[in-house]
DNA sequence: CGAGAAACTCAACACGCGTTGAGAAAAACC
DNA sequence: GGTTTTTCTCAACGCGTGTTGAGTTTCTCG
């Protein structure tokens, strides 16, 4: 350890590979993730990343087009709830449960992502947006055919129903649902989300609303 | 209207009786209930009530403070879930979520507190803490008895959709949901809660879960 | 009516934020 | 190898925030 090895910042640019902008994207999602848009500031995204602050602002040019670079539905995801919601009837709550909870409380680049949207959703415009689109992406892209508002309305709300659940073990933090193993929660879940996408009733009769 | 009649602001305490707390609490309500606790400053309260920003200081000792005064669950509303969630099993999912959608979407004395406590979860580590505690409370206050902790995950999870539900149509403001009235709402879910609060096969069989 | 408390405004503080411009060092290109 | 481009740091700006202390007017109580 001579004088100046220990972090004497250089004043230009770094000798070697450059990877700082990867970096400032791990550090700015892992950020937005746990904290929050409000609490994550720029200073700070650049000091996990060993940056200077002014550095973010040049890759990304404002602190709001960081947070869209980083914050998202990733694709992962969307494959896996699109197949989770088409095919047969007979699961269908359960593999939709399961692709809520697998999203959300799975690998970092899958759930990262959705938590900095789902965190940001309240505070800022752009991610409130997309989880908008989100929640309502199942009566767009739903196998063509049948615009039914009825079946909307049940994606609709099975899926805000499924965001709250998520909202409640990874945001807010309930003991009782944090505690609870992910097999237990979708027992509960699966027949409940089931009966919402795929209303029939077991014993026979064919209309079930009434308003 | 003569030359000083109009908004001349007067130098100390105002003649006549006083309500400037009692307004700037209201103001406070709104504001936070609207644009939650980040977006809610104390000089724009204090603007709502026609106050200087020291004054809501002197009231209130922080804005911390102030939010905590403003947001809650009421006790009208507390009163609601005790009295839809005790009672007969019969038509239990449907009087939850009435009152669920009562409480968030009725009289803005009942709503506003509850609609800070949403919006200010995320952000505010006390309301994030009353959520939560609102969320288990069908764990402590159900009717003595049992402390079966099955029934406990169950109350939560319903607690936690449900809350999904409305923050999806007056937080997110998914428009699939936004238009839905609420009659036609309820017919969708009151099965789904039911399902999850009072378990029990239609056909016969008396377990259910099986993690 | 006089003293103390309470309600109220004004002006300002310190702080952290997002953001900017100038300049230094290394890389990339011809 | 010299020029241009890119990466990077430093220092600072303007702004809005929560918060404070001093000063002014009215109410309250003896």
């Amino acid at each position: 350890m001579t004088a100046q090895d220990h972090a004497a910042p250089r004043r230009g640019r770094r000798p070697g590979s450059t990877t700082t902008r990867q970096a400032v994207l791990d550090a700015a999602r892992a950020r937005f993730a746990r904290d929050g848009f409000a609490a994550t500031t720029i200073r700070l995204v650049a000091g996990d990343a060993a940056v200077d602050a002014s550095q973010v602002m040049q890759f990304f040019r404002s602190k709001e087009e960081l947070f869209a670079a980083v914050m998202s539905v990733p694709p992962s995801a969307l494959e896996r709830f699109s197949t989770a919601f088409e095919g047969p009837d007979e699961h269908l709550g359960e593999r939709v449960v399961r692709a809520f909870l697998g999203a959300w409380e799975g690998a970092p680049e899958e759930s990262e992502p959705l938590m900095a949207m789902l965190r940001g959703a309240i505070v800022n415009a752009n991610a409130s947006e997309q989880l908008r689109d989100f929640i309502e992406s199942r009566l767009l892209d739903g196998t063509s055919g049948r615009t039914d508002a009825d079946a909307a309305l049940r994606a609709g709300l099975a899926s805000s129903m499924l965001v709250g659940v998520v909202t409640g073990r990874r945001v807010i933090g309930v003991p009782t649902l944090v505690a609870a193993g992910t097999d237990k929660v979708v027992s509960v879940l699966a027949p409940a989300i089931q009966g919402i996408l795929a209303p029939q009733s077991p014993t026979g009769n064919a209309r079930e609303d009434r308003a």
